[in-house]
DNA sequence: GTGAAAGCGCTAACAA
DNA sequence: TTGTTAGCGCTTTCAC
């Protein structure tokens, strides 16, 4: 059905009277070539409409171009701007983006992270889902010798690069903001511990605690899946022991907003009865009532520098350059929900 | 660098004693091969870490079971959510997705419709730029018999498959809700007439007021780009108006937030003094305070449908399939910015 | 600076 | 049911 038949470059040769390789060349620029040639050569691909065959090159060269990512969910906006991110840098730099989700379920992530390695990418971009607990189906590209770099969710047991937020010190942040504001009970809703992440949030929790007079209170850690309902589960049961905490560190905005609801509700005043702080700065958190302290991360950022770090390695393949994992700094906003 | 030399069908096929294609059609099943041919190749194939070579496979066939994307930007929770949808249609078929963001300019989307174009995707799903008032790029697919599906925002010189929701209708039901509630001065703030959403939507009021005794006034229709900023500008040159408006349909969710805020430091009173609806319920209209009403659109599921038809279409680009235009439902929510 | 030739790994006629 | 053969369109030695 399609109807045009492709122009290859034997057609750019024969109607130039020239070979097929010194069309390739022209076109690849960079190789020994008169400019006399490559103009010419140029010049004819645009009159011809020709339009270069990626796969057949890739095929040869061994190369795809392409950067294969795997998120937990699209539809976030941390990672919607990750992923903007990545995009930007990888688009500019002739590199196309196939995108994946996890659903933050092991099993979809290894049947995404296989489907990449099968699309041969020449890089993989990923952020680890909530259940991931064993490494076979990520060992498979480093022992290729095909760049993964981690963003945000790490996997501890791979060596490789990662572009990681100060998640300990933005817990530590959040819980000397509470103390300072004069905070005497703080509870924590974490997530996972599996998740380096939501470990190192609460670490940071700990230690602003341990810094100061107040002391970690039987029942005021909460670990969840920090959605929605669970977030409100786990709330409830802080507010409803014999002592509830004046100040909640919610392990995201998703159960901060959760809690604000619970609190709504049972007609608890924020942040007089009990002050809350999330985490990611979602959209909605600046905007709902009392807006809501939170920590920002530079998710467009980190896809940025994701996409740099992978697509540097990829173009340096024989070089060795040893791993690296960078840091990029937080930034507590303190609004109505804590002040 | 790479260390394992890839597992090829021919290696397959020496162990084996047998052919290439014999090898060939056992792993791609559903040729008449005998069940203990087939048994033992696949066995060998997992024996020995085979992998197909994808690109190989689609030099010679022809088909990349790859889609591309097109969407204003991906961190829009409506866009992200449809290509969440689009995802998981297209990866339980086998095909890859791959994803670019015209930021809203004619200039990215031409460049990403070609990129998707020369990396020969098999369909494309597009909602186009606001910019976009030429076709070109867009004939390259239709004129090639690559399928192309719009979703949201189509060109209506293209003829081809779209996934729409009743943006007429929506603005219809949003302007009679004003009116039923009792606004007598209804504005509206509208996005670009070159986008057939916006034009759906303003139409959809103009015939409400119509019908009813209210007659479209003087200066109550903004054009705008729908940005935040330009939102805040045209519900301010409406407020300060001889005789303002006591409900305004707002082009979309972020515009009818900075209208809100504009109120609260103007000290109007929503939906008292002002009554406001948005469109699109992006996630922070339900937690604002007073919440927002709006107008919610499928677009997980526009998403997934448009994966669904596109796919269809490639697997029978054969067959004259001729063109629709699907329409959903949207869904009024009333919430308390229009009480 | 240019050409000839080989082959990347697979699929798809056409035979057998 | 299986094998043989011929490429898909490009890049890349190796010549000259």
């Amino acid at each position: 059905m399609r109807n045009h038949p492709e122009i290859t470059i034997h057609d750019l040769a024969n109607e130039l009277k020239i070979s097929a390789s010194t069309v390739s060349r022209a076109l690849s620029d960079n190789i020994r070539i008169s400019d006399k040639t490559r103009e010419k050569v140029r010049q004819k691909a645009i009159d011809m409409g020709y339009r270069p065959n990626v796969l057949a090159a890739h095929l040869r060269s061994k190369k795809t171009n392409t950067l294969g990512v795997v998120v937990p969910r699209i539809d976030r906006y941390f990672f919607s701007s990750a992923i903007s991110g990545i995009e930007d840098y990888a688009w500019s730099k002739g590199f196309n983006v196939i995108i994946s989700q996890s659903n933050d379920l092991l099993l979809k992530e290894i049947n995404c992270v296989q489907t990449l390695f099968n699309n041969r990418v020449d890089g993989m971009i990923i952020s680890i889902s909530m259940q991931t607990n064993e490494d076979k189906h990520l060992k498979l590209f480093s022992e290729k010798n095909i760049p993964i770099i981690f963003f945000d969710r790490f996997c501890p047991t791979i060596n490789s690069d990662r572009i990681l937020v100060d998640d300990f010190d933005s817990g530590y942040k959040i819980t000397r903001h509470l103390i300072e504001r004069g905070c005497k009970r703080i509870a924590h809703i974490a997530g996972p511990e599996l998740l380096n992440i939501y470990k190192d949030r609460k670490d940071g929790y700990i230690k602003a605690l341990n810094e100061s007079s107040i002391s970690l209170s039987e029942g005021y850690l909460e670990v969840t899946g920090l959605t929605k309902e669970e977030g409100k589960q786990a709330f409830a049961r802080l507010m409803l022991l014999p002592n509830p905490p004046d100040g909640v560190f919610c392990g995201n905005d998703t159960t901060a907003l959760s809690a604000l609801e619970y609190c709504r509700q049972n007609n608890l005043k924020v942040p007089d009865d009990v002050a809350l702080i999330g985490f990611s700065d979602e959209p909605f958190s600046a905007v709902v009532t009392p807006s809501l302290s939170t920590v920002k991360q530079p998710g467009y950022l980190m896809g940025f520098q994701s996409a740099k770090k992978i697509i540097h390695r990829i173009e340096n393949l024989n070089s060795i350059i040893p791993f690296e994992q960078i840091i990029l700094p937080t930034q507590l906003i303190i609004r109505e929900s804590s002040q």
